[in-house]
Parts: C-alpha cells; structure tokens; sequence
RNA sequence: GGUGGGGUUCCCGAGUGGCCAAAGGGAUCAGACUGUAAAUCUGACGCGCAAGCUUCGGUGGUUCGAAUCCACCUCCCACCA
C-alpha cells in the first residue's frame, strides 16, 4: 500500500483551493488509503489555457499525496456542449475537429501527472471508449431511468439559462449531465474510481455522478470542487488585451505566458501563489511579509511567473522567457548583441521578417500586429507611444531600412509600455 | 405546425424615414503618474492623411434619401399544439 499523505486536504484548505465537498468528514477518512480519483476535460479548443491548470495542478497535488489520477479527456462529452453556466446554447463542432482536440489534449493533460509502474501512477482516460457502443434505448432504460427531469431543472448550472428570456436550451446540452454522470459510475465500474474533482460549475454534474454510481452500484463516491480563479478588479482572469492564455506554446509563447503571470495584481498575486505554486506556506508567508516591508516593486509576482512558467513550460521555457524578459525590461536594447538578438528571435519573440528595401514606420505597426489599422498606428506614434531600437519616434513619416537597424539586421519596435516586435531584415 | 417577440458596431443596449458611423454603459488601447501595479486624470475606440467610403441577420424592393417602410429568406426566443 502506497504512502498517503493525510495533510492533503488541509493543504488544499490552507490554499483556499476547495470550494465544496460532498460529506467532509467521511471524505477525509477516505482519503486516508490510496484512492482513485478523476477530473475531466473536454475538447473545446485544440488546447487548454490557463483556467484548466488549477485543476490539473490539484491532479498532480493528489498524486504526490498517494492517490491515483485519471484524467479523462471528453471525447464524447466534447461532442455535446456542456451548458453549465453558460449563457447560450454553443455551436457543435465537427467530429473530426473534436477527435484532434482530444489528441492534442491526451498529450497536453500528461505533462502535469506521472507516469510510472507505481500502483498510483497516472492514466488517460477518453468517454468516448465507454459511450461510442451505448445504443440510445440502453441508454435510456439504464440511464436516464436514474434522472429526474424535476431535479435536473432544479440545478443552479441550468437553472439561469432556463429562466432567462431570449435564451433556451436544447435537448442535447440538456443530457450533458447525464453523459458526465455517467463517466464516473462507470470509472467506478472500471477503475474504483471514487473522487472527482472540477471547477465550482461542475458541482451539478458531479452529484449527478455521485447518485448514479449510488443507484447503478450501490457505491457511495465524493466530489470535491475548486474554487473559480476571480481577479480582484472583477475582470475575467485568464484573458489578455492579446486573448486567452494558452498552456500550448504555439498558441501562446512561453514569454507571453511569463508576462501574464508578472504582471498580475498585487491584490492578487498572494492569493495565484497558494492557488498555482507547490511552494510551502512558510514560503508563501515570508514573500508576503517581506514585500509588504519593502518599498516599491513586490517580489511576489516575479516568484508566480517563474514557478508557473517551469510548471508548464519546463526549465528550459522558463529561461527563454527570462532572456525576452531581461531584454526588453531591464536591458539596454542597443547593446544587445547580433547573437542576443538572434536569441531572442529562436525564444520565441513575436517577431517576423521582411523582405522590402524600406518601409514607413507605419507599416511596420501594422505588419507587425502591433496597430490594427493604419489610423491606430498613426495614433500611436502621435500619442509617443512608439519606440524603434530604444528611442522614441513620434514622426508620423518616419521610415526605415536594414541600415538603420541594429547590426544593420533588427528593429525592436515597442508599442506602449509592454508590447514589443522584433523585426528582421531578409539580406 | 400555429401565434407572438426578436437578430444594431467587441459585449450589453438606445435608435422606428434625413440632424446616424449610429446615444449610453462596459470592455479594450494610448498618454501622464508609477513598480512592466492599483487608483486617478486626459485622449482614442468601423476604414481612410483627407475628400470620402463601407456597416445595423441575408436578398430584393419602395423612396430624392432606409438601421428605420415593404416582400421573401434565414437564425433565435416564448407560448400553444
């Protein structure tokens, strides 16, 4: 029998990381053996951003703690919608869309948990397995004899979407909850699977879970949900002037995905800590303390960008953000190197390249994506909110050319105090 | 299938023949102040240097002139069946 650590849920207390729990105590007593327990994701995107990395670090959490994790990939919960909380009813997407999703997904889910030959190692699970060779009349009879529409009406996930005017909700979003209540009695079934864990809107699909797996095995299992990220200023957490912070580099770049994170609120920045770090308490505490003594720029959010930078991006994503960072923020620009710059170029940069003789200053905004539109970018560099190579341009006619360039090659335009583009000249 | 109500610029939401590129709010962006914060103040916020051009679910029409009127289509919602 697996080492369990019995102070896991006092440290997901301590991190303010649990939001509601079915029967407390008999859960604590549960998890004094090793257990099995699962968190779901669906295929929405071909990538998850940051508002699944809770969850998956509450994964790995339970892993370390001795317990074995599943994480399902919806495959075929994926192909419904969940309506949860949702205020409209979504487009579906195609199934050969969602079958890429859930690979990128499989691949992207097993960076947070272990693999190994230990009896709590980590598996991927997809619905789809169990779901595809469900006819619709087993379904029904086995089912959703469980469920009661009266009760289903009732939950605070659908409730608000039934009772708002202009909106409705279909049939099929409506099963979504069945479909999840479903997975967990049958990983049950399949793996004694008794814990899920969710975001706070999965409280409803989760008890749903919960009595089925009661009435189908007579098998009392727990849900346990995780508080939604909120910032301070009551603006979405996880969303950028730039969108959605991605987990995939590709989407978004291990620099963007540092920035993200430095520059979140002091409000906050102690609370993201607790919530996305495995740092200790004491820890957590002594940074608070001692930027609470010190005067100016608190140490909190450079700690965050790099914990969670190396979480998901590895050591070596980690130090590509910080020679961008370092660059950009602390360095003088002119006295990069031809090779720092090449550096920063294959770091990920936002960067592009152009094969012209010359162009306007203008253009360059817009090329780059740091204008949208000629106009913006004439605004820009009225507004002096413009700089080439370190030095401020506010000739709305100014043009450029590779000799004009550092080391006759690159041209860090800056727009603003946080948005940079390299651009490099085709010899 | 029937009846009624809707689809406005990123979002919410005014606008029911010219004064409408379209009120107001939110979000967002820039500047000042700062710590690559917060708060605050200023400005921008369809495209165009401009003249002007393209928008109000779609297509056609009425009119000197339409987001506003008419026809058809389409999507959404509610109630009834």
């Amino acid at each position: 029998m697996t080492a369990v650590d019995t102070n896991l849920l006092a440290d997901l207390q301590m991190r303010g990381l649990v939001n509601q729990m079915t029967s407390p105590e008999d859960l604590a007593q549960h998890l004094e053996q090793s257990r099995v327990l699962y968190c779901g994701f669906d295929p929405t995107a071909d990538s998850l951003h940051i508002g699944s990395l809770v969850p998956l670090l509450v994964l790995r959490r339970f892993q370390q703690a001795g317990h074995k994790p599943l994480a399902l990939v919806g495959g075929a919960t994926g192909m419904i919608g969940d309506p949860s909380f949702k205020a409209q009813e979504r487009k579906l997407n195609t199934v050969d869309i969602i079958n890429q999703w859930v690979d990128r997904l499989k691949a992207q889910v097993s960076a947070f948990i272990e693999f190994n030959d230990q009896p709590h190692s980590a598996e991927v699970v997809n619905n789809y397995d169990w779901t595809k060779d469900v006819d619709v009349l087993t379904f029904l009879r086995d089912v959703g004899k469980h469920f009661s529409v009266s009760a289903m009406i009732q939950k605070e996930s659908v409730k608000q979407r039934l009772d708002r005017d202009g909106e409705g909700i279909s049939f099929t979003e409506f099963a979504y909850m069945i479909l999840q209540s479903f997975d967990f009695s049958e990983l049950y079934k399949q793996y004694h699977c008794s814990l899920q864990i969710g975001g706070s809107d999965q409280w409803g699909n989760i008890t749903g879970g919960i009595d089925l797996t009661r009435r189908q095995h007579r098998a009392q299992v727990f849900g346990l949900t995780l508080p939604l990220v909120t910032k301070s200023d009551g603006t979405k957490f996880g969303k950028t002037e730039s969108g959605t912070i991605w987990l995939d580099a590709k989407k978004t770049s291990q620099y963007a995905f540092y920035q993200f994170w430095i520059n979140s609120a002091d409000a906050d920045v102690y609370q993201f800590l607790r919530y996305f770090t495995f740092l200790s308490e004491t820890q957590m505490v002594a940074i608070e303390e001692q930027d609470k003594a010190a005067q100016g720029r608190p140490q909190a959010q450079g700690v965050l960008a790099t914990e969670v930078t190396r979480l998901v991006h590895g050591e070596e994503g980690l130090q590509a953000a910080l020679r961008i960072t370092e660059a950009l923020f602390s360095g003088q620009l002119s006295q990069l190197t031809s090779g720092d710059l090449q550096q920063l170029y294959l770091d990920g940069m936002p960067a592009s390249t152009t094969c012209e003789s010359e162009l306007t200053l203008v253009q360059m905004l817009v090329d780059s994506g740091l204008a949208k539109s000629n106009k913006m970018a004439r605004e820009f560099i009225g507004n002096n909110a413009v700089s080439i190579n370190g030095e401020k341009v506010s000739d709305v006619d100014a043009v450029f050319n590779s000799t004009s360039g550092l080391h006759k090659e690159f041209h860090v335009i800056k727009r603003g105090k946080k948005l940079f583009h390299l651009l490099r000249w085709q010899a």
